[in-house]
DNA sequence: GCGACAG
DNA sequence: ATCTTGTCGC
C-alpha cells in the first residue's frame, strides 16, 4: 500500500492534539501566502512573503514535488505537504504568521491543511478557504462556524477562516481582514496562486 | 443506507 | 485542483 487511510486520520488525531490556540502576541510584520498548483503529475508550490500592513512583496520562492496522493477530502493535507515542505525549506524572510489555502481546524479531525502544516513545522497559521468542508455537527450561526458550541471559524466575505496554529480565531480575521485588496482571497494567498500557477504552466 | 466534502 | 465555451459586467 502506498497510502494508509486509516494510518492519515491517526496521524491527523494526534497532530490536532499538538495544536496552539494562542495570542499571536502584536501585530504581524511579515504574512506569508502558501498554494499549490499541479500539472503533470507535478505539484508546484509558491510562497509570498508580504510586509504587513503594507502588503509590498519581500521575497518569492517556488518549489515542486512529485504528487503521490491523489486528492481526498479530508486529507488534502497528504497530497501537499511534500511541496510545502520544500518550499519552507527556500523561504528566509522570517514571516509571523502563514496563510494557507484551506482549513484550519474546521475540519472532521481538527486538522485541516493549515494546522497540519503549522504544527508540523511549529509556526504561525491562518486557514483560508474558498469552500465548505462537511463537518458533522457543524453549523452557521451569523458569521460563526459552530462545531459542537464552539466557535472553529468565521466567514469573512466568501472565504472561510479558521485558526491553523499559535493564532486565535481574532487574529485571523483581523489578519485576513488586512490583507484584503480587492479579491475574493487575501493578497499573500492571490499572488501565491497566481504565481503557482503560472509556474505549473512553465514546468509543464 | 445515508451523507455529499478544502484543493 | 484541472479541463474548457460562451457570457456578463466594469
Amino acid at each position: 500500500m502506498i497510502f494508509d487511510v486509516g494510518r492519515a486520520m491517526e496521524a491527523q488525531r494526534r497532530l490536532a492534539e499538538m495544536v496552539v490556540e494562542e495570542s499571536l502576541g502584536g501585530e504581524p510584520r511579515r504574512v506569508c501566502g502558501v498554494d499549490v498548483a499541479y500539472s503533470g503529475g507535478r505539484g508546484f508550490g509558491a510562497a509570498v512573503v508580504l510586509s504587513y500592513p503594507d502588503l509590498e512583496v519581500l521575497e518569492v520562492e517556488t518549489a515542486e514535488a512529485d504528487v503521490g496522493v491523489p486528492y481526498m477530502p479530508t486529507l488534502l493535507a497528504f497530497r501537499e505537504m511534500p511541496v510545502l515542505f520544500r518550499l519552507l525549506r527556500k523561504v528566509k524572510a522570517k514571516p509571523d504568521v502563514y496563510m494557507v489555502d484551506g482549513h484550519g481546524v474546521y475540519h472532521p479531525r481538527r486538522c485541516g491543511l493549515a494546522t497540519h502544516f503549522g504544527v508540523v513545522f511549529n509556526v504561525p497559521t491562518i486557514g483560508v478557504a474558498k469552500g465548505r468542508l462537511s463537518v458533522k455537527g457543524s453549523e452557521i450561526i451569523g458569521d460563526a462556524i459552530v462545531v459542537g458550541g464552539k466557535a472553529l471559524g468565521r466567514i469573512f466575505g466568501r472565504v472561510y477562516v479558521s485558526v491553523g496554529n499559535r493564532v486565535t480565531l481574532e487574529d485571523c480575521v483581523r489578519i485576513v481582514s488586512g490583507c484584503m485588496r480587492g479579491h475574493r482571497v487575501p493578497e499573500p494567498l492571490f499572488l501565491a496562486h497566481k504565481i503557482s500557477k503560472e509556474v505549473a504552466m512553465l514546468g509543464e
